[in-house]
RNA sequence: GGAAGUUUAGCUCAGCUGGGAGAGCAUCUGCCUUACAAGCAGAGGGUCAUAGGUUCGAGCCCUAUAACUUCCACCA
């Protein structure tokens, strides 16, 4: 091994031999299975911090069940991101001068696969160096040839059944990326806006109504001004034309529930393009819908002089011709939210368009069914609700896009208007056999496909062995902020289309943020790239910093410090092994159930014991941090800091037996915990595990450790523990450099066998030079150390200051007559002693008697100096 | 507007079905002890956001309040 831990030196040829040897690769036999399919990744740009939590967290999880013996399959995969990359694509050959429309679909295509090509193996690279154990052999991509089959065959098996319509809709539409984009994609932001009030005259000059609005621009397409029925000051003018400003045009004044009485001016202008609301209004009376606002964002020759102008620009210019013509009453600031494009930022522009939907109310139901039961289980349960409650209340699913790059809509239409949805490339008509065939321009929604996820990639819709063995699959990560994009979709679709759920667990995590908790963006340059930490400090580092401590669905703030910190814990461990395996010369391997074991021999098996159990129970809940926290606490705590250092005695002493036993014993703990540090940090265990003396070809298909096997185990070697704190204590207390050893001189209770064989592992750890048993209390000054019927003696002549060791003993007997106080009191509580369980009662009675012992024990003491 | 989450040591967070408040970092003291100074030993530091309630007993359960965060939503 080398001198110290040097992750860049192993990392690469471990993972190397690990995909060389195909450990990831698995297909169907007679184990159990255990499968996880890989969110998809972006194929634009590289991996963030984000993703290496994502992963690391499926690693955890694969790398746990594979060594618990199941069959366990991890596919990876990527996504098409059709929007970005074709903004990407489209900047690219602007930059050369060229246009999509100038190139040409097809060409664009072509371009698009190339690109796919090119870059796929970016993030993929990046996620190797994180050393995940997906099976790479399986690797799919959404627009491969078969996913594309699973895409036309639930399109049309959903079109055939009338769950897909063409409709008119006003949909959120970016005048920027040009296309349609979900209500997901929609992010709203808080803006400092203004309220215009604008003045409608009624053309028979008897008035005007006055209308608020935040967005003046789309005036231009008001075919009507609503009031409420029931609103007494708009009695008997419902009907009546109102004249629309700058343009000149009668517009009625319409009665409609939608208008709220009491809120704002009481009249709203309706604009059936360009706002839901507007159009639904629109639609019970009957209005024509005007556009004035174009596909770029520039307003249309509705908007008359203003026509060509942006619609945000044009705002100022429609605000003082409003002034000038009398028409604006006031402006006032003003708060709203408004819509923003996800991906490039800009305003987006509601836009009543025609475009393909799912109708989601029948699909829904069971999808909301099955988390109802608890068939389907979210971890933690609290996201239960953000699913269930977006479900409950969903609208239908808009699944065109007006892009080129993904899956085209496969609906046809021939000369004479008819229409059909076909998995293949069809020739004719169905119907009338007309051979000239027009496809719909739109593209679908980048989730329709990568909602087919878990089962397209397990090869549908052929039935294949696959689906049949890993289907259901059993855990999706993933995290809280695609629950509705993405979870639920693949939920109804599994449902639909496999007839069963597409998981049973969903473990959300949290997002990672910057050290302040704000969430990283390349615009604030607040990220960490993941690869930078792996260059520094190494994968396993990494992902140890994002799991430890870290609770099911929290988000987690993450600093460089982190990776730092986590590399310094595993250099520790690297030193611990290093030390065990350069002290194994001469051991004969033995099965530890026919060693002589010691007290601590038996108490650090005790404590490895609990450690296995807890491990696993904790990975089992998905509880990551909680598992990596104890086993830590394990590693430092009680192998390092105890059982090394006590290990020494035997190591370093005469006695051949025991030493031997020191060596398997430490060979025991330091393979177990290896294999149980292994999901957490593959590579640093792989790399010790194949320095022992004893390993099979990896540690990545051995068998997780399940428990101790032995009876006899204890925790009594705790007592000794207690007494070398107490002894290292009193010696901080007296300023006792840890350089200076002393004799240590101990009286014990009548039959303390346990005190009497760790008097060696006493005197090692608590700076002793000798140690002696002594049945008296010396004649030199020494100070005292009491605990429970053993006394401690040492001898420290000068340094022994009786007013300081009266005063440390008072201090002692203070505190434990408070303790005693707290018991009387309690035990003298009817209510505790007839109400609380008898066993704690029990506790509280043994621990007074205790006390009571103690306090004379130091009561004498303190008079005898 | 609706919903969820958070509030515990100076900082970052644990705290399982209610039964004497924990870790890491930081701080202070002492140690280069033959795995590790990226270390070891010891210490200090908390009205568990606030106010009520339930209980023999509350960091944990209930109610209200405050602050912060996030998600969802078409309010002119």
């Amino acid at each position: 091994m080398d001198k110290s831990y040097s992750p860049e030196n192993f990392e690469q040829e471990i993972y190397k031999n690990w995909n060389d040897k195909k450990y990831f690769t698995n297909n169907p036999d007679g184990r159990k299975p255990y499968s996880i399919v890989m969110p998809p990744l972006n194929v634009t740009g590289k991996a963030h911090i984000g993703h290496a939590l994502d992963n690391t967290i499926q690693d955890i999880l694969i790398r746990t069940k594979r060594m618990q013996g199941y069959n366990a399959l991890w596919i990876p995969g990527t996504d098409h991101a059709a929007i970005a990359t074709e903004q990407v694509l489209v900047k690219d050959l602007n930059k050369n001068g060229l246009t999509k429309e100038g190139v040409g679909r097809e060409e664009f295509l072509r371009r698009g696969w190339d690109w796919y090509k090119n870059y796929t193996h970016v993030i993929c690279d990046q996620l190797k160096m994180l050393g995940i154990s997906c099976d790479w052999s399986r690797l799919a991509f959404t627009m491969d040839e078969n996913l594309n089959r699973a895409v036309r065959h639930v399109f049309c098996e959903y079109y055939k059944q009338g769950l897909i319509y063409k409709g008119k809709r006003v949909v959120n539409y970016c005048p920027s990326c040009k296309t349609t984009i979900s209500d997901n994609e929609n992010v709203h932001i808080d803006q400092n806006t203004y309220l215009w009030y604008i003045r409608y005259p009624f053309a028979d000059g008897s008035g005007e109504v006055v209308v608020a609005t935040t967005r003046p621009e789309t005036l231009f397409g008001d075919t009507a001004v609503a009031v409420n029925p029931q609103d007494e000051r708009f009695k008997g003018q419902i009907g009546k034309d109102l004249i629309l400003p700058l343009v000149g045009k009668k517009i009625k004044l319409i009665g409609d529930e939608y208008c709220e009485i009491g809120f704002g001016t009481g009249a709203v202008k309706i604009t059936p393009a360009h706002d839901p609301n507007d159009y639904e209004v629109g639609l019970r009376h009957n209005l024509d819908v005007v556009n004035c606002i174009d596909d770029c964002g520039k307003l249309t020759e509705a908007a008359g002089k203003f026509a060509g102008l942006d619609r945000i620009e044009a705002r100022s210019l429609i605000e003082k011709a409003l002034e000038e013509g009398g028409y604006l009453v006031k402006k006032e600031k003003y708060k709203n939210q408004v819509g923003t494009c996800e991906r490039c930022g800009s305003f987006t522009e509601p836009k009543i368009s025609t475009q393909w939907f799912v109708r989601m109310e029948e699909l829904a139901k069971p999808a909301i069914d099955v988390v109802k039961s608890g068939k389907l289980k979210f971890h933690p349960k609290r996201y239960e609700k953000t699913y269930l409650n977006w479900l409950e209340n969903i609208q239908d699913w808009c699944i065109s896009r007006q892009i080129w790059l993904g899956h085209r809509i496969p609906v046809f239409t021939c000369e004479n208007g008819h229409a059909f949805a076909s998995e293949t490339d069809p020739v004719e008509c169905p119907e009338c056999h007309n051979k000239h065939l027009f496809q719909d321009n739109d593209v679908l929604d980048t989730w329709f496909s990568s909602a087919l996820w878990p089962f397209s990639t397990l090869g549908y819709p052929n039935k294949t062995e696959d689906l049949k063995y890993y289907y259901p699959t059993s855990t999706m990560v993933t995290g809280y902020d695609i629950i509705t994009f993405w979870v639920s979709k693949m939920v109804f679709s599994g449902i639909k289309f496999m007839g069963e759920i597409p998981f049973k667990d969903v473990v959300i995590h949290g997002l990672v943020r910057d050290i302040k908790g704000i969430k990283m963006s390349k615009h604030l340059g607040n990220g960490v790239d993941p690869i930078d930490m792996i260059n520094k400090y190494g994968a396993d580092a990494l992902r140890l910093s994002l799991v430890n401590g870290m609770s099911a669905g929290t988000d987690i703030k993450y600093g460089e410090e982190k990776a730092k910190e986590a590399k310094i814990f595993i250099n520790k461990l690297y030193n611990a092994s290093k030390f065990v395996l350069q002290n194994l010369e001469g051991m004969a391997k033995q099965d530890i159930a026919k060693l002589e074991l010691s007290s601590k021999d038996k108490w650090i098996l005790f404590e490895l014991d609990k450690l296995i159990k807890s491990v696993s129970k904790n990975i089992d809940k998905y509880a990551f941090g909680v598992a990596t926290a104890n086993l830590i606490e394990f590693t430092v705590s009680k192998f390092c800091d105890w059982y090394i250092e006590l290990s020494k005695v035997d190591l370093y002493g005469e006695d051949m037996k025991k030493k031997n036993v020191a060596q398997n014993i430490l060979y025991y703990v330091l393979e177990a915990l290896l294999k149980l540090f292994h999901p957490f940090i593959p590579f640093v265990t792989e790399y010790i595990y194949q320095n022992l003396p004893y390993h099979e070809e990896t540690i990545m298909l051995t068998r997780f450790p399940e428990k101790v096997k032995l009876k006899n185990l204890s925790d009594e070697f705790v007592g000794i523990i207690e007494i070398v704190k107490a002894i290292r204590n009193a010696r901080a207390q007296f300023n006792v450099p840890d350089n200076k050893r002393t004799s240590l001189l101990i009286s014990i209770g009548e039959g303390d066998n346990l005190v009497k064989e760790n008097l060696k592992e006493i005197s090692k750890l608590a700076f002793g030079n000798e140690i002696k048993l002594v049945d008296k209390s010396p004649e030199e000054k020494c100070v005292k150390v009491i605990y429970g019927e053993v006394k401690v003696y040492i001898p420290l002549g000068q340094i022994v200051d009786s007013d300081k060791e009266r005063e440390r003993l008072q201090k002692e007997i203070d505190s434990i007559c408070f303790e005693i106080e707290r018991s009387e009191k309690m035990l003298s509580n009817p209510g505790f002693v007839n109400k609380a369980p008898l066993q704690m009662v029990e506790k509280e009675k043994a621990k007074l008697e205790d006390n009571k012992n103690k306090l004379n024990k130091l009561k004498k003491e303190l008079e005898s100096i």
